[in-house]
Formats: C-alpha cells, structure tokens, sequence
DNA sequence: ATGGTTGCGTAGCAA
C-alpha cells in the first residue's frame, strides 16, 4: 500500500498539479494539508474520476486537510481531540480498510501542525502563535498515546512544521529562533517519536540537507535552501509492515507548483 | 538592497 503526504497550498489553485501527480504516482492514500478551502468547494468530481474516495475537513481561506483513499475509507476523528475552542481545521483521521481482505487496515491522519511564527512577541515572550503550536503538539502527543494503545498499523502524515535537526534546515544558524527549529519544538517532536514512532523517511535516508520544502522567495528551490518538514510517523505495527519511503522531488519544479513536495511509503499487505 | 513570492480575496494576513 502506498500512502502519501503533500502541503499543496490550495487544491483549488493546485488542482492541475495534484489530477497529474495522481494519475502518474498513484498512491492508494493521499493525505492533502493547507487544501484552504471549505469542503463543499472541495474539487470533488475531478478526483474521484481518478478512482478516490475524499475525506475532507476544510475551512475557508487558511487551513484545511483531506484524505483520498482508492479503498473504502471511514472518518474516526475530525479535528485533533483536546481543545473544543480550536477552530482551525489541521487534523483528519480515518480506516483504511481495502475490500481484499488479505491486506490488514492501515489507519491513517492528515496533519497541518501549526507554523507558529514569529515565535516571540514584541516583549520577547513566546507569541500567542508559537503557544499554540506548542498546546497543538502537546495534545498531539496525548492523542498518539490514545492511538498507540490500540496495537494498530497506523500512519500519521503531514507538514509537522518542525525541524528536527539542524541538518533539516539549509540556513540552521538564520533558523535558530524559528518556531520550527526552536528547542521547545524540536523536544516535543522528539517526544512524539519516543513514545514509539518511526519516520519512515529516515529508515532509508539518514543524509542531512534533504528537504520537502522550499519557500517561493529568494529563488529558494534553485539554490536548494529547502527544509524538511513533512513526515510520515508510522506505529510499530505499521513500521513492521514498512517496504520503502521517499520523497518525490518532481511536483515541486513544476509551473504552478506548490512549495511542499510529496513524500510517500509503502506498507506491505500484512505481516 | 531589511527585500523577495504565492494564495486568499480584494486589504492585509499567513506562510
């Protein structure tokens, strides 16, 4: 099974680029983030032409994240559990559960942890910005903790927003301060993976300067002053089942591109 | 050079 995360920054706006990137990569999962739009302007039509079934839990202007599933699929949390005052919507978790039976079912979420920038105030206090993405991360890992008592296969893709290493980050010492790199962000996201998680991108590729990221400023992609940010966190029983990951560099150098690029696993049917 | 780019929505925020 092939399972995949891409920030497409608007589907709208992106539509052309994630109808092609579908049709020739063609994973059996999607996990979309920043789809910036409400779900019932989801481009619908378009996409399940292809053969996918969509989740969506979008919201106007900002936001937004989707599942799209060529297997039958069920919703088992819209939104991230924790804060009933959070209305953005960053967190959608579903069932994969494929009509062969011989293939077990994969839970999945599609994750938009929040940017947090500019991490301080005026005062040089922690913005309201950057507390958030810290609560964000906090209930994240209480959720996992939840999940992980299951003994599931489960996948939880997305653009995290963090920089785990310096070795993330083209510029590690212009990053410092940044909410994506500051100590505080970097300990929960170890925090996260030490409850018992595998990012499957790093089982393959432990080489530094190896981004998913690259801002639309400062001719950022042709000089390779990228970040990797986007992650695919498996469960011990979904990274016993782990074939291969990568991350597909080609939807970025695009026309019209966004300023994620796809990264992607796969999972074998079963143990 | 304290900039630059993209998207949403049509001003200014978010990234």
């Amino acid at each position: 099974m092939k399972i995949a995360t891409w920030n497409v920054n608007s589907v709208k706006a992106r539509l052309p680029r994630v109808l092609e990137w579908l049709d020739e990569f063609k994973p059996d999962v999607a996990l979309l983030q920043e789809i910036k739009t409400e779900d019932h302007s989801f481009p619908a039509l378009e996409i399940e032409t292809l053969g996918y079934k969509i989740a969506t839990h979008g919201q106007k202007s900002y936001n937004g994240v989707a599942i799209l599933s060529r297997h039958p699929m069920a919703i088992t949390q819209t939104g991230l559990p924790g804060d009933d005052t959070d209305d953005h919507a960053r967190f959608l978790e579903a069932i994969i559960s494929p009509e062969d039976t011989s293939i077990t079912p994969v839970r999945v979420a599609t994750i938009y942890l929040p940017n947090g920038n500019p991490s301080q105030d005026e005062t040089g206090a922690k913005s309201d910005k950057y507390r958030y993405k810290l609560k964000w991360m906090d209930r994240l890992i209480k959720h996992t903790e939840k999940l992980l008592k299951t003994d599931e296969a489960f996948v939880l893709g997305g653009d995290y927003n963090v920089c785990p290493t310096d070795g993330d980050v083209y510029d590690p010492r212009a990053f410092a301060n940044d909410a994506l790199c500051r100590p505080e962000t970097r300990m929960r996201f170890r925090t996260l993976l030490n409850l018992g998680l595998t990012n499957a991108f790093r089982v393959f590729n432990n080489q530094p300067n190896v981004y998913s990221y690259w801002d639309y400023q400062r001719g950022a992609w042709a000089k390779d002053n990228g970040l990797l940010i986007d992650y695919l966190l498996l469960s011990p029983e979904a990274a016993d089942r782990l074939l291969d990951a990568g991350i597909d560099k080609k939807p970025r150098g695009r026309e019209k591109a966004s300023d994620h690029t796809p990264v992607w696993c796969t999972l074998a049917p079963g143990i």
